[in-house]
DNA sequence: AAGATGACGTGCT
DNA sequence: GAGCACGCCATCT
């Protein structure tokens, strides 16, 4: 059974989430058991290697919206996957009911090794 | 080596 | 709701 580092966890779970649904930072942090550390997580996916091919855009922070400036590249992009994806964005904010994660992914990270 | 930075969160005005 | 002040702490300068 191989030991996970931090950073490993947080792609992990980022990782987990399924296309449709978006996860916050802060909750990414928590099921990778780093709570508090919702910073953490967004150096994580910054420093994730692009061959891991992260669905990276599905983390949003806490109040439902994209975290990069909306007048960047980055945020471009990101709200154009979430709409690939089939989620409704209007000026980086994901609508309330698209913005709670489903209890499948919670579920299935309490079954995780860590 | 020391200070600044930041794809965050929470609590308070 | 919008700011603002902190707390957080691995990376970056």
């Amino acid at each position: 059974m191989s030991t996970l580092s931090s950073i490993e966890r947080i792609w992990f779970i980022v990782n987990l989430i399924p296309k449709g649904n978006v996860l916050p930072y802060g909750v990414v942090a928590d099921f990778a058991g780093l709570p508090g550390r919702a910073r953490y997580v967004s150096r994580a996916l910054k420093l994730a290697p692009q061959n891991l091919t992260l669905p990276w855009h599905r983390v949003i922070n806490s109040q439902g919206k994209i975290s990069f400036a909306n007048n960047t590249d980055a945020f471009q992009t990101q709200q154009q996957l979430l709409r690939l994806d089939g989620i409704e964005v209007n000026a980086g904010k994901i609508s309330l009911s698209q913005y709670q994660w489903k209890p499948d992914i919670a579920t299935l990270v309490m079954t995780l090794p860590f």
